[in-house]
DNA sequence: AAAAAAGTCTATCCTTTTTATAGAGTTTAT
DNA sequence: ATAAACTCTATAAAAAGGATAGACTTTTTT
């Protein structure tokens, strides 16, 4: 499962994707409009700005913004950032992986085979489908 | 990712199937075997009885034992079993389904839509992979 | 120059979940 | 009777998740 962190942050981008003829759009509307914890929002936002995914604006008529093109960010990209790991298991993971402890050896373990077929099966998607294609509506300017 | 327990059930499991052949195994020689804290493998293997899918014998010879063939056993079984639901949002969940908070309307929402997916073909492999899918060893017993 | 609006950043806190341990209790083979 | 093993309940330590507070900085407007 997806940590809330995560889920946010997919909400909040697609806000900020579907409004982005707006100019930039304050933590306080998305918060409000998704229904989120504003202040858990920031941080949410600051780490996405600070991956360089939103840029923001400070000051009157400030907020944020996407930074890129929402088909330009993958939504691995996202779970990867906030949440870490897309495997099932440690093992297995391409990014973030770690040597199992409890088997012998990896190269023979079925339980690694079979959760690196549910790994690609997963990124397959994951690594393809991008921001832009989780978009209700469809903005002219992106 | 799948939590520790999950993970450890895996292995649990797999040592039982390939020793079935030996009669009850010890929850001491799993542990040692998979390098498993004995006393956390202990209420695994509890969920696991409890559930139907393993038996016990206590006393003198006695230990734990598999209820079922291997290959009757799919993997979501466990996972479910021990992590809950194994879709990435709640929302898209189908034996764990919870409603969308952030979203007006699942019917339309694009993250629905691509975490369905995700859900299915990670499914497509879970519940059609089994226990004796993951087994090393073959064991003719079973 | 001052004031107001808005994001930035750091620190802290609370709760829940996960992981792990302890120990008394019960059952069974010998 | 005894020792071997699982059972069960309670507890605790650690990590993660979720949330809040408040001082700070930047920018716009007046």
């Amino acid at each position: 499962m997806l940590s809330k962190k995560t889920q946010y942050a997919f909400h909040a981008l697609i806000h900020l994707a579907e409004n982005a003829d707006k100019g930039p759009i304050l933590i306080s509307e998305i918060a409000h409009e998704k229904n989120i914890s504003i202040k858990f929002l920031e941080n949410i936002l600051l780490e996405l700005k600070n991956a360089g995914i939103l840029g923001s604006k400070k000051g009157k008529g400030g907020g944020y913004y996407l930074l890129k093109a929402p088909k330009e960010i993958p939504l691995a990209r996202i779970i990867r950032l906030l949440d870490g790991a897309i495997a099932l298991l440690p093992c297995v993971s391409l990014n973030y992986y770690e040597r199992c402890e409890n088997c012998r050896d990896e190269a023979v373990c079925g339980l690694n085979d079979v959760m690196s077929k549910v790994r690609d099966a997963t990124l397959k998607i994951l690594e393809n489908k991008t921001l832009k294609d989780i978009l209700t509506r469809n903005v002219s300017i992106l």
